[in-house]
DNA sequence: ACCACAGGTCGGTCTAACAG
DNA sequence: CTGTTAGACCGACCTGTGGT
């Protein structure tokens, strides 16, 4: 279906243009030419390929003659079967992969990409006491990690003492947009306690009555209709990055702190959210 | 005044791992 | 094998902001 949808898209263009003059290179709205699960596309230098806004639309390009590696970790290409594949931008327009032609919308994975924890990537923060753990995502046919962002975390206290990310200040305008947000994900290894359990209004409310030994007060300090609790502040934030995967690999307990819902919802909100800089993010406890 | 949106919580359900 | 528990996922809902 994908070679002949490709011969069929091909014979459109030469017969609209003649020449193919416009279609040197292969140029994608993400809104209308991506698959559902849209693959990690990712260039030569190991890069992200991000989309960018141009008049209202989000387009993605690959120059035509360009090899990109396109890739699910955590599920496969679905048409392909496979996890990972290189594919070449052809004049056309369309992917070349070994010896068939594809469209973008083709390439899709059978499910959102899947984020891990790449660990114990050395030692951090003063005096060392923190170890360093990256989240990002496995391109196995380049045996190389994808690192989308990097955490301090203290194995003692277990808590985060800082983290860091790179921000694409120019795709920023063009990121993807999804109301719908995972849960957050404890992973195994980090922490004692539950973390869903300890951010819980209840348990907060419970500690705050153990603390104080006043029941009163403790309702005072943890109020959920004044916003008065502690939700999970993202360190490195959903907002900063483009592309879904991305902000959905920052839904680890790992990359939160107790932060005021008050601020949370408040003030980050207000000031958050549209950063235009390019370079990396160090957020700090 | 009303509504859409974005950043949150909360509880239910499913599944996998594990202990007895 | 069975019961328990933790983690993942999903939908319903809450709140403040900003646009109409």
């Amino acid at each position: 279906m994908e070679l002949e949808r490709g011969i069929f898209t091909h014979f459109v263009l030469i017969t609209i243009f003649s020449a193919c003059v416009y279609c040197s290179d292969c140029v994608w709205n993400k809104d209308k030419d991506f698959p559902q699960y849209p693959p990690l596309i990712l260039d030569s230098s190991f890069e992200f390929v991000l989309p960018v806004e141009e008049d209202g639309n989000r387009v993605v390009r690959v120059a035509a003659g360009e090899t990109v590696t396109l890739a699910c970790p955590g599920d496969e290409i679905e048409n392909l079967h496979q996890v990972e594949a290189e594919a070449r931008c052809l004049e056309n327009g369309l992917l070349a992969i070994e010896n068939s032609e594809w469209d973008m919308a083709s390439l899709g994975c059978g499910d959102d990409v899947k984020e891990v924890i790449f660990r114990d990537q050395g030692a951090c923060g003063a005096g060392n006491i923190g170890i360093l753990h990256e989240i990002g995502f496995e391109i196995l046919s380049a045996e190389k990690f994808k690192k989308v962002l990097r955490v301090c975390f203290d194995p003692s206290l277990e808590t985060t003492l800082y983290t860091e990310h790179l921000i694409h200040g120019a795709n920023i305008a063009a990121k993807d947009i999804d109301s719908s947000r995972p849960s957050f994900k404890s992973s195994t290894g980090f922490f004692s306690v539950s973390m869903s359990t300890v951010y819980s209004q209840s348990s907060q409310l419970e500690l705050m009555i153990k603390l104080l030994g006043d029941e009163d007060l403790a309702h005072q300090i943890i109020n959920t209709h004044k916003q008065f609790y502690f939700a999970k502040g993202h360190m490195s934030p959903d907002a900063d990055f483009v592309l879904m995967a991305n902000q959905d690999a920052t839904y680890y307990y790992i990359n939160a702190l107790p932060q005021w819902q008050a601020f949370n919802n408040g003030n980050w909100k207000v000031g958050g959210g549209a950063f235009l800089a390019h370079g990396w993010s160090y957020s700090s406890s």
